[in-house]
DNA sequence: CGGCGCGCGAGAACACTGTTCACACAAGAG
DNA sequence: CTCTTGTGTGAACAGTGTTCTCGCGCGCCG
């Protein structure tokens, strides 16, 4: 037990608070997430919130860094739970866990990619680091991969051919800024792969994949077939 | 004029009220449209407004009927500019259009497929049949292409091999609904390409973009190329 | 161990929001 | 000309976020 005793207090009342305000947040929406209501289950004044935060709009971005972090994490998990020499296998089970979370987490989902909250600007030096967690590990298997000569040189080649000076000097400065050791084109299938995969998750989490695919289990698990193979990488 | 003078003075304004809110929400989002705000705009007390919407839901859903309607009418004005012989011009224009819309309204976009108003379930019956018209536009394009033989029998029998059972039954029941003469694994690769389109433009326009690919544009130009390849079809 | 600062909580107040009500007025219908 | 009906008003209620002032008393410091 770290600290005094008053920080110890201080900091069980923070997590009552955000542990209150994400059980609103999952029954009833962003709407649902009030000071009112959190006070009322600490039963204690609203006013008194504001000792723990600094308004209604910090409390929000505390639970999108929570969403974010959650959600990396469970990819992470299902990264972590493959055997490390199995670079498509592990990228598969991380897609497979972004989609996963999302469905059982449709409110955070919702709060974390869905329209910007109308009237509050989430602080971008407190989100983009977790935002980006994701894709960036996805991003980082895929390197090794190509690292390993995994990835099939036809796949690269013919999407160079299709990619343009821009984009792709885009694609270099970003793998220098991050250091990955991935060409331009790989980047590319890379984003292709996201744009995919996170596409399909925010149709199906907001409902507008219903009409179309029924059984979207099997058809999310084609999806992430064909992924992998778009990414020029071959199952073990 | 058709009617009477109080029906036109009612339908004045009623279309003055779906002004002002269209207003107040591309200003400031889905919680900047406020009766008391529109009532402002009118010179109005706030209990009249209730003469003609009626309630605040009430209105926001007319405002999405409305970013609805005019999604669909963009994307079908960029395919009706295309010759009717070049459907593949016609689908590359149509998603176009899906996306440049979308930008050039981003608040109505967010309202439209961002994560559902927190509070307000959208009616089915009212939204349904106009948020699915750009798809059913785009499939009827594919479809027509695929009655003159335009659709490559390859990428067709290879999707096949990937589709499982239950989605393409799925698949073909909806081909019967809605009488389209595709079979499953065309409507598969038309759902692929709508989830690339859809997935890249919700990206885009809520910002999860802009870290990875700057030059949008030409990125989206070369996606649509793929996406028109992988349907199987070939540019005129 | 004792004084006392200050972290913490309470409650009232203000400015907003949506919604409902009783009431008044005028315009069109018969 | 009457009188129903559409329209607009203002007050009221319940709820929201936020900011004050006010005390209490815990727990740190001497």
């Amino acid at each position: 037990m770290a600290g005094t005793v008053r920080e110890r207090r201080r900091q069980e009342t923070t997590d009552a608070i955000l542990r209150s305000a994400r059980a609103h947040l999952e029954r009833a929406g962003v709407e649902g997430v009030t000071l009112r209501a959190v006070a009322r289950d600490l039963d204690i004044a609203v006013s008194a919130l504001y000792r723990y935060v600094d308004s209604r709009d910090d409390l929000l971005t505390e639970l999108l860094v929570e969403a974010f972090t959650e959600h990396a994490d469970a990819v992470d998990a299902a990264v972590d739970a493959v055997a490390a020499d199995d670079l498509p296998g592990a990228i598969t089970a991380g897609l497979r866990a972004y989609r996963a979370w999302s469905l059982a987490h449709p409110a955070q989902f919702g709060l974390a990619f869905g329209a910007p909250v109308p009237g509050y600007r989430a602080p971008a030096e407190r989100t983009i680091a977790v935002a980006v967690r994701p894709g960036s590990r996805i991003m980082g298997l895929y390197a090794t991969a190509y690292d390993r000569g995994l990835v099939d040189e036809g796949v690269l080649t013919a999407r160079a051919s299709t990619l343009d000076d821009g984009t792709a000097a885009g694609f270099d400065a970003l793998a220098a800024r991050q250091s990955y050791p991935l060409p331009a084109p790989a980047i590319a299938l890379a984003v292709d792969a996201f744009v995919r995969v996170h596409g399909f998750t925010v149709m199906e989490v907001f409902g507008q994949l219903r009409p179309l695919v029924m059984p979207a289990d099997a058809y999310y698990e084609q999806l992430l077939g064909e992924v992998v193979a778009t990414l020029g990488l071959r199952a073990l």
